[in-house]
DNA sequence: AGCGCTCCAATTGCATGCAGTTTGGCTTCC
DNA sequence: GGAAGCCAAACTGCATGCAATTGGAGCGCT
């Protein structure tokens, strides 16, 4: 039997929507990096839509933790914090446990086979680019959200999993993918065996070892908040000479 | 030492955001019911803006699934379904477990103190509106997941709680406010005691057991999604006689 | 009465225009 | 040489206007 009846949950056709699935694309690909301009007057002349539209879209993808948005500022491509990478992590890891203790032992052979199909194309993409890998990785864990039936539980999950996979752009060491898609495999045999809390624990260990490998530490120098790196260097400066230190420099 | 260095989450002042939280506001108070039409002409008019922004402001509701938005439609209060309130219910769980195990142990006595201050206040309105009683006890889950310091966590947990508010409002029975407020007294307890095995079972017990008593059965007249309802017999009819419902029936 | 049709008011989808703010370069002055 | 100040270009915030779509009242037909 299927894990629950069906439902949609596509995004409309909207204008606004078409432009939200082509930045989001371009943005988990890493064709934009964290930190790009996207200003709306390029957006839409791009896309061929009026400032209003890029601008919606550019809101949706706030929404979503994508894009940061600050009044009267160009937006850019969200640059999450090394902390904040690691929260996301946490959070996916209590969904997607949710999500394979729903699925154990309630998917069909069918879903199955779609799910084993997703994991060889992981395979063939091998070798390939890295951002291809890492998307269909990512696809595999919103794949499996889908069987869940649950809509609520595909928005978190894709939400979380893609701002993990910007994260990964930003932290990440090249990427190995064999071992990920060697767990995937394991994730799908156990949710077909119908062990709950073993895929439960297969999965935590999936999410946790991939936000391990890729999270290294808090790397210092690549921790790009210009701000949060000087600090301790500043504090120096203003606390033995002078109180300000571009205006009131010049004075001392 | 308090649970993470300080961090800003809170909305921008942008018009957008005002009447974002104006109409999020009114939707969890049920001063707008579930189902109720929220056309961008009377949205704008009534905060004195223009369409453009109250056209915004319902797509960002829509983001967070407390409004429907439907291509050439009117906007609507959503409607969920029995299911994906059960749904956001045990996402929730999953959440706010996550929110009391990163925080066990490490609030400050200031924090505690705040808590205790924000129980006291559910204490004082007692016996007021429903409304408020539930409004009050959603809040002090989200001052609980401020308490991280992860924006993210703050995000989601606002979200589904305030999801959760809207399907309580649908499916509720009188709500009875008591035990709520001595199980949040009881979680305070435990954190600042830092037993998080506890306090997650504490957390866990309470959210299911607000969900069971709320949630009461598949309730099958109030599910109001009539295309669900009458989803059986349309079978019948569909399989059995004719294609489609209202056109050809009166012919056989 | 019941059913279908037409047409109009209501409403959304979207582009454009204008005002206010920010950015970055240029000039000026030390 | 380098800092302060100024100015224009770039950009955002928002309102308004127009075309397209919807939904429902009214009307005629059976």
């Amino acid at each position: 039997m299927a894990a629950r009846a069906s439902s949609k949950t596509s995004e409309s056709s909207d204008k606004v929507s078409v432009i939200c699935r082509a930045l989001r694309r371009a943005i988990i690909e890493q064709a934009l990096e964290p930190g790009a301009k996207l200003p709306e007057d390029a957006l839409g002349e791009r896309f061929g839509v009026s400032r209003t539209i890029a601008r919606h879209a550019l809101g949706q993808l706030a929404a979503e933790g994508l894009v940061e948005l600050r009044r009267n500022r160009i937006a850019v491509v969200a640059t999450p914090s090394w902390q904040e990478a690691r929260d996301a992590f946490d959070i996916r890891i209590e969904l997607e446990r949710l999500v394979v203790r729903q699925l154990a032992g309630k998917l069909t052979k069918a879903q199955i086979a779609e799910l084993n199909a997703h994991v060889d194309a992981e395979d063939r993409a091998r070798g390939g680019a890295d951002a291809v890998s890492i998307r269909l990785a990512t696809e595999f864990h919103i794949l499996l959200a889908h069987m869940t039936n649950s809509p609520i539980l595909v928005r978190y999950v894709s939400e979380v999993a893609y701002r993990c996979c910007l994260t990964l752009s930003l932290y990440s060491r090249p990427h190995s993918t064999e071992c990920a898609i060697n767990e995937h495999r394991a994730i799908i045999a156990a949710l077909a065996k119908g062990d709950a809390a073993k895929v439960m624990e297969l999965m935590h260990h999936h999410l946790d070892s991939v936000a391990n490998r890729a999270l290294v530490a808090p790397t210092p120098q690549r921790g790009r908040d210009l701000l949060d790196i000087l600090a301790p260097y500043a504090d120096e400066v203003t606390s033995n000479r002078v109180v300000k230190l571009p205006k009131i420099a010049r004075r001392g």
